[in-house]
DNA sequence: TTTTACCCTTAACCTAGATTAAGAAATGAA
DNA sequence: TTCATTTCTTAATCTAGGTTAAGGGTAAAA
């Protein structure tokens, strides 16, 4: 159970106490590739730690079409955090791209678990801000940038995502079609990129 | 101050003495049209309920452009969370529409009622969560739906705002130019709306 | 190992929305 | 009240990105 909390001990050490308390909670598991950890519909139930694999969240349109919102990879924290702070029925999609393994704390865990060790309730809310930040600076970003200059800030923001995900996959992220995304990958190649 | 948390009271009722402490940490405020309450590249340090009047908080793309993200107006709270919890520079301004008066709360002042209070932690916390919810959808929503649909949707959500704001505020957080909405009004009138 | 499902690219054509320009109307400051 | 600043609208023209279709390539499942 290394790899959790990682960045976090840095700051914040954790007591030998601290750390099994938070380990007693903790459920590990493995997801086979398309294996979904939410269903639109469902209440979100568990905070998931990616140990290994990678997730896509997405939303699905009346029309049918499928939008990539996130992606959470080796190290990342993935949860509907609206539906699993209200406990209300989601509109997302949380599916496995790749044979992952898992982490979950469930949602009365967490929050015994922001009571009992005060640190824990420190570190969700940093991951909760910095999941607001990224997604406000998204909104701010696709006003204003062309599809290739979101494309670009992407592969510089998840290099190790770009060489591992389908094109289709991250062109549902960058909201285009997986055909223009072609036309600018040619472009940028031509360009000598 | 009776406006204030007047829907949280309905749900958690404040005793005499935690009206008292809150009250002690908020302070009374008028900002003239155009007044800012933050400026890009400065800290976020005040949370700010509107009492009366309406505000904007956009980011300034490269070219200089403009993009509203947020409007607050009677009721409303607002602050660019990302800055105020982590007391780093913010890329938002927040502008007044109209004459404006507010309350405001200090960054360690509400970390100190967040100790003292433990209501008042649990009321931000619900704040900050629907936010996150609301600009969620907004990326899922931009996503699938045209500039048409869009704005029929801002009607629905802000009825008291739509015939407030000029239709250049509303374009901006639209992210379409206010000729473009010229024509979708022209359009939705010939339908009838 | 074979089959199936998905993935990538190209190209021709199409549309939502941007841009530019310009005049009329409304609003705010003094 | 008057002047200055915004605001709204219309129309002509332009472009980023969507759509459709079709062929070849790759990876997963059986």
């Amino acid at each position: 159970m290394q790899s959790l909390f990682k960045e976090f001990e840095e700051i914040l050490p954790l007591s030998a106490e601290e750390s099994e308390i938070i380990e007693s909670k903790i459920r590990f598991s493995i997801v086979k590739r398309k294996g979904f950890l939410l269903k639109e519909g469902c209440v979100c139930k568990h905070y998931t730690f990616v140990i290994k694999g990678c997730f896509k969240m997405y939303g699905v349109d009346d029309r049918g079409f499928s939008h990539n919102i996130q992606f959470a990879a080796e190290g990342d924290w993935i949860a509907d955090i609206g539906s699993f702070y209200t406990q209300t029925a989601s509109k997302l999609n949380i599916e496995a791209l790749e044979y992952s393994e898992i982490y979950q704390i469930s949602q009365p865990d967490l929050y015994w678990l922001f009571v009992e060790v005060n640190k824990v309730n420190r570190m969700f809310k940093v991951i909760s801000e910095s999941n607001f930040v990224e997604i406000q600076n998204r909104v701010l970003q696709n006003f204003s940038s062309t599809a290739e200059q979101r494309y670009l800030s992407f592969l510089e923001q998840y290099p190790h995502l770009s060489n591992r995900l389908p094109n289709t996959q991250i062109a549902s992220y960058l909201g285009i079609t997986p055909e223009f995304l072609s036309k600018i990958r040619k472009g940028l190649s031509k360009k000598g990129l």
